[in-house]
RNA sequence: GGGCCCGUAGCCCAGCACGGAUCAGGGCGUCAGCCUCCGAAGCUGAAGUGCGUGAGCUCAGAGACCGUGGGUUCGAAUCCCACCGGGCCCGCCA
């Protein structure tokens, strides 16, 4: 994009002009100034360079911008070139040539996504357990690596995104017992729908009856262990109970906006044979060691990464511990192991491209996955301890493994003390953490839908004469927006004490005001009689400083994502969008497009406005919601 | 006991990665405005104390101690250390 052009143009005459001074080794920082009325980019450049010669570094600045202002003359876009007594050196844009080149840009199509095709990057998310419905902590899970998943395509990568499923832990295992031990029905009631049912009704119902009968937990060992040997009745009944339930949970996913390219399945990563490969070969290092006395005598043990103790990995009767399981499926995603799986289309239909499933028959199809040069997992930062000894164990494996294998934690999602309050609990603290087992959470579904009631009467309200299935369509749209970006714009690192009251707020820096702008937006171009168009002429007319602003800021998206790609950091895009948005509404209040008597600015304006809403609609695809021109 | 994360206005958040410029940005909530004008899911402005139901009157007058205290630096919300408060993790559970 052009403002990265720019940006470009003003780091290499810094650094000609710090040459042609005798300034060696200087670090070339540039940034953004406090305010527009200083330019569009500033250096504190000679500040460091005064530092260092113990001058004023008012006058070093005089002496750079000089030098810079001759070296700027034959560059494309910088216009003004001045030193400020504080220190820094400002750079403005040549208006008109930035702003037509920018518009003309964007309107043929060219938003600066990278073109190229990069390294592979396997990015596995949503990965919730096959007993329940997803709420709303899932949903942080899926937004936070569905929206990392469009950033990195944006970025040029080849993206796997790989969904894990749980099909043989004992939460599996506990809803079967209820089925087959406790006689409750494995069909949910008319309209209730099965990950539901199965979350809501079966498994809290089974975990308060364990409580009651602790003898129910052999129950509980028979299927776990029926699972894990992966054939007999029990075995395939629960592999029937989980697809259902994952079908479930798909459609839940699938409207928030998620897209799979791989299912792999826990079950099959057991069976594969990769545990003892890797187990065998982390022997023959010597780094997994039997233990013949002690507390943990006759496991064998891997070194702990964070206190130099002994971590068990393999239990005394032989089997492995959890932490094992995510050892060869990581090493699976690196590519630090043979790929024992085949791929085939998993017989559900996934709007927008085909959804694959790991299989252990031998066919090898044409479609491969794992062997990434990048793999990252979203996982919270609960997690963080175990997905440090994974990480180390890769290391040991081959050296320099955990660079390509990056845990992208994030805080949990916990309820405010009135959204406890509203679901029946009384608790001590401001929040609560959500729990499954307890029943204390909220359901996507039920948050969307919501969401989706108050979406509706709003859309209605604003357009009286269109059918029930516009305004519904368009609700539905409105409150995947707004679920998601109240998901993803917050720091991944902060927890989010999730309010219901608070997330039905549809005003402010939310997903409806973007999509309210966007709307905005369209709107004029429709109402428009002539073609929207720009050259340097008419761009020149565009000096009202809401129109600088918005030009300025739409150019802006692409080191938003780049910064979003080198942290793992979706929520830059929601930073951007947001400012964007803002600047669009203040160019909307203040400069009138179709009104405008002057053909050939009404025309640049024009084109402004379209291209400003191709790239608020581009930012917000890369958060996963959806874009609608009239809401 | 060891480790990780968070602590910014009544509330919620941004800024911290790379320390700098005159007001540390938003949002919510509160109050007051703006639809003969491209969609009001928007925009603009206000919010020191005391008294008064209130128009207002009186007095006072600058500034969110960026959890607290140190340190580094010409310069710290940002870097370092300690402490305080909150959350999480450290199992032959998953």
């Amino acid at each position: 994009m052009k403002f990265l052009e720019f940006q470009a143009e003003v780091e290499e005459v810094l650094a000609d002009s710090c040459r042609a001074l005798g300034h060696k080794g200087v670090q070339i920082d540039v940034g953004s100034p406090p305010s527009d009325a200083y330019g569009d980019l500033s250096s504190a450049v000679p500040i460091r360079i005064a530092k260092e010669q113990g001058r004023v570094p008012g006058d070093v600045a005089v002496e750079v911008a000089s030098k810079a202002m001759e070296l700027a003359k034959k560059s494309k876009y910088i216009g003004t070139v001045s030193p400020h007594r504080s220190g820094y050196v400002n750079f403005g844009l040549k208006h008109s040539r930035f702003v037509s080149d920018s518009i003309a840009a964007i309107c043929s199509g060219d938003l600066g996504a990278v073109k190229e095709k990069g390294e592979v990057v396997a990015i596995e998310h949503t990965n919730v357990n096959p007993n329940k419905a997803l709420h709303i902590g899932h949903a942080r899970n899926l937004v936070l690596g569905d929206s990392l998943v469009r950033v990195m395509r944006y970025m040029g990568h080849q993206v796997q995104a790989l969904n894990y499923i749980d099909d043989s832990g004992a939460q599996v295992a506990d809803i079967i017992v209820g089925f087959r031990f406790l006689g409750y029905s494995d069909e949910a009631p008319a309209g209730t729908k099965y990950d539901t049912y199965c979350g809501d009704s079966v498994y809290t119902r089974v975990t308060k009856d364990y409580e009651n009968d602790p003898t129910l937990r052999e129950k509980q060992s028979f299927v776990l262990k029926e699972i894990e040997k992966g054939t007999g009745e029990v075995a395939e009944y629960a592999r029937g109970i989980v697809r259902k339930i994952l079908a479930a949970q798909l459609s839940t996913c699938w409207r928030l906006g998620a897209r799979y390219d791989l299912l792999n399945w826990e079950s099959q990563l057991v069976h594969s044979g990769m545990w003892e490969k890797i187990f065998e070969s982390l022997k023959k290092m010597g780094y997994v060691k039997f233990q013949t006395e002690g507390e943990n005598k006759g496991t064998w043990v891997i070194p702990d990464p964070e206190t130099g103790e002994e971590k068990v990995v393999v239990r005394s009767d032989g089997t492995a511990v959890y932490v094992a399981k995510d050892i060869p499926y990581a090493a699976w995603k690196v590519g630090l192991i043979g790929d024992p799986f085949g791929y085939e289309a998993y017989p559900l239909e996934q709007p927008g491209g085909v959804l694959y499933s790991t299989t252990l028959d031998g066919k090898k199809g044409k479609v491969r996955f794992g062997g990434a040069h990048l793999a990252i997992s979203v996982i919270d930062t609960r997690q963080s301890y175990l997905q440090r000894i994974v990480s180390k164990v890769l290391d040991e494996f081959r050296e320099g493994s955990s660079k390509r294998y990056l845990h992208r934690s994030y805080e949990v999602v916990s309820l405010s003390k009135r959204t406890a309050a509203q679901l029946g609990y009384t608790i001590e603290g401001n929040f609560a953490h959500m729990s499954g087992r307890k029943g204390l959470y909220v359901n996507a579904d039920a948050m969307l839908d919501r969401l989706k009631a108050k979406a509706k009467s709003e859309t209605r309200r604003r357009n009286l004469s269109e059918p029930d299935s516009w305004v519904d369509e368009v609700a539905e749209a409105v409150s995947v927006a707004a679920l998601r970006y109240e998901l993803l714009k917050q720091d991944p690192d902060k927890m989010i004490v999730f309010d219901i009251d608070d997330a039905l707020q549809f005003k402010g820096d939310t997903g409806p005001y973007l999509l309210y702008t966007y709307a905005r937006a369209r709107r004029i171009i429709d109402r428009a009689e002539g073609k929207p168009g720009v050259d340097e002429a008419s761009a020149a007319k565009l000096t009202k400083p809401q129109e600088l602003r918005l030009a300025k800021r739409m150019t802006m998206l692409d080191i938003s994502a780049e910064t979003a790609e080198e942290f793992l950091s979706p929520k830059e895009i929601a930073r951007f969008a947001h400012e964007l948005a803002v600047a669009f509404n203040d160019f909307y209040e203040g400069v009138p497009v179709n009104k405008e008597e002057d053909a050939a600015l009404r025309s640049a304006r024009l084109a402004l406005v379209d291209a400003a809403s191709r790239v608020l609609a581009e930012s917000m695809t890369l958060m996963g919601i959806p874009i609608r021109d009239r809401i």
